[in-house]
DNA sequence: GTTATTGCAAACAATTTGCACCCAC
DNA sequence: GTGGGTGCAAATTGTTTGCAATAAC
């Protein structure tokens, strides 16, 4: 996995990721990582807040960064703001369209057509996000009484 | 599973959704299904401009009781805006995180996952969305270019 | 007549940007 | 010293809301 042979050449520097993140960016792909669930950017800012001093542009410009790097990967709240999570992990949710709950999922089964497409588009591929959308059934009757 | 008894009770009332939609949400649900691919809601707003007289908020209005209702799909735009379909539609793609180019794919590996999901959980599940992100192959030149 | 729908403009919220300052190399 | 990184505040953009006028039944 490991390039072996020559790491002399200065700082290592690897085909991929332009290799080292600043002190503010590692603090927040930190932040990110102790995060047991998706994070949109504001909540995160906070949760740093409480132990660095950080601007909230910074949190937005660092997530833009790691997400060109593949570094983290984003889906979609319920109410439209951007959620960030590790690119390590491989959830997937069934998600209700009404109150929001979220319910994770187990199974992945698109691991083996990644690979598959990464074999056949000229894409290098980062993640990819799979998610399930419907009532629960609390919001469904709610929602046949009072369509709002 | 439908209630077969009574079904004369006035206009025709299915189990599912709450029946008949107004003549503004019919206009934005026909000028939604005349979308070749997922689009925004202020897109869609000016395209539907071009025929009739609607207000913004109407379509916005419109999409949110479309969606409560499982006749709309949303997805996130790169630009984190939302983007919505025909729930019809089961396409997937391939995107790039940085020009946003998309790929259509023509797999859909998750329809039998989704009936299985369906009958697992106490959820009304309307739609599900796959998609693969990453960097197209001019984009992962550019990057590693200007990381910008 | 009562109730839901609509349009407009104002309000909001998430995100981005301009710019001066600071830090690392 | 130079170039990228950072914080703040202002600007921008997508979306929602209040309210009076309108259409549906």
């Amino acid at each position: 996995m490991q390039r072996n042979s020559v790491a002399k050449k200065s700082h290592s520097c690897p085909p991929q990721a332009p290799p080292r993140l600043s002190r503010q960016q590692q603090t927040v792909l930190n932040g990110l990582n102790q995060q047991p669930h998706p994070i949109s950017a504001q909540r995160l800012h906070r949760f740093l807040k409480q132990q660095h001093s950080i601007g909230l542009a910074t949190v937005y410009r660092t997530l833009e960064t790691l997400k060109l790097r593949g570094l983290v990967q984003i889906r979609a709240g319920v109410q439209g703001e951007s959620l960030y999570s590790s690119v390590e992990q491989d959830r997937h949710y069934l998600t209700c369209l009404r109150c929001g709950q979220s319910l994770v999922l187990d199974a992945c089964p698109v691991g083996e057509l990644q690979r598959q497409l990464q074999r056949t588009f000229p894409f290098k591929i980062y993640y990819h996000t799979l998610e399930f959308f419907g009532l629960c059934s609390l919001c469904k009757l709610q929602t046949s009484k009072n369509p709002s």
